[in-house]
DNA sequence: TCAAAAGTGTTCGATATACACCCATGC
DNA sequence: GCATGGGTGTATATCGAACACTTTTGA
């Protein structure tokens, strides 16, 4: 083993976390991407935010660093779900070549730690200057990215339904405050990739306590008003330790 | 972000794979731990076996090695399932001297990648001689480890109760090939630290194709020998594929 | 004959599914 | 007045939870 370290005692092992940030449109999930800036001429280049982990942090300390940069969100909700590790993630002479520009720096190797996490989608971005532009895709759209962040991606849509089941309160962070039913059901939908009965779904909200119907109901709309709905938070925490 | 990088040019960040492997002693899970050899005089120096990652592996690879060099096992089932990326993790004296004995290399900073991984506890282990000793310690009676491994294996019990939901078949990795209703019983009541009731279970049992009543019985016990079952992979694998 | 564990059914409540029509509103 | 989505109830099947006594065997 020591001769395997000796080998490469000045390897640069870097460590990395990648973001996916998920928003709902009202129809379908999208990622946000950030077009990285690079000396290299081609059509577009986007990518996952992330970064490298800086000496001092952890790892949810430089994702949440990342995502404050992105969003101006200091407790933005976020959960580590998988590391990427294969010496193949970068291999392309391409994302080589846009490390060493990013981070002037030989890197030899780098694993990534993913992180998932949730966005209200109308929110306003900030403009981060190392990011020719920040934006979302729909999740069914997505452009070739470099490294695994297809993958990545890929990985983090079954991620996603683990933790609605484990957390049913992190589906309120893709919606505004005030929301339909069917906004709601919409996105259930869309994060299970199934169409739900409206009438059951109906059912099921209303035998929930912390989700509170409101008197006030949407406007401008071409048909009957909905009624709208609000996360009640409190309630939500009360909810495992009453009986009730 | 440049000027970060280029203060620890030659900063050393090693990742590593730490593996919490579980047993079943009809009673209770059981964590596999090693007796690091160390310089320093000291009562016991318990730890989960783990290993740095090579040059050209990625963490499951150098996972399947460290279980491969401990049971002999080259298709051992595993799962990764969370980084330990703090900083402070290797802040203690004790530890950091090890890293440099055991690895004869200067380790500024090591973050581990943790994976769950399940034996039959019967199971012959091999001699490791990097090792003192390699052994079976119930999960309440553990040491206090060195590095973060106590957290590991506290994140790990609530892993594998997600594992089994989502693959129940895991259990039987745990089990002898012929089992009796009741250590299966008492594996499930292990693993979610919750009695069953028998009645019940045996309904729920009965109703699992996969699970196949044989026609042998226990020898040699002080009471009524109870029937054996087996594990059936072809059938449970055919389980997501046919609508009944 | 005693101790120890095996083996076995019924009832009840909660939950999930399937399914169709009228209502309110803006254009 | 029509297009668009809002709003609502019933019947059935399935699943989990509670609950107690008889049987077999070896010591």
């Amino acid at each position: 083993m020591n001769t395997i370290l000796a080998k490469d005692h000045f390897m640069q092992t870097y460590v990395s976390v990648d973001c996916v940030v998920f928003g709902f449109d009202n129809t379908q999930l999208n990622v946000l991407l950030v077009e990285r800036n690079t000396q290299l001429p081609r059509l577009r280049d986007l990518k996952l935010p992330g970064s490298l982990i800086y000496q001092h942090e952890n790892a949810d300390e430089a994702a949440h660093r990342v995502l404050n940069e992105l969003t101006g969100i200091k407790k933005i909700t976020l959960k580590q779900f998988k590391s990427f590790t294969s010496p193949e993630r970068t291999r392309n002479p391409d994302d080589i070549g846009w490390l060493e520009f990013a981070y002037s720096n030989r890197i030899d190797r780098l694993i990534t730690i993913s992180y998932l996490s949730l966005c209200k989608i109308n929110r306003r971005l900030n403009n981060v200057s190392k990011y020719q532009s920040v934006e979302w895709c729909p999740v069914n759209e997505l452009p070739t990215m470099p490294f695994d962040h297809n993958q990545i991606v890929e990985e983090s849509l079954e991620e996603i339904r683990r933790w609605v089941e484990f957390d049913p309160a992190i589906v309120f962070e893709l919606l505004p405050s005030k929301f339909t039913e069917s906004e709601l059901r919409k996105l259930y939908e869309a994060i299970y990739r199934k169409e739900l009965d409206v009438r059951n779904f109906h059912k099921r909200i209303s035998g929930i306590k912390y989700i509170v119907p409101l008197e006030e109901r949407q406007t401008k709309v071409a048909h009957r008003a909905a009624r709208l709905f609000k996360f009640d938070k409190i309630l939500y925490n009360k909810r495992m330790t009453t009986i009730e």
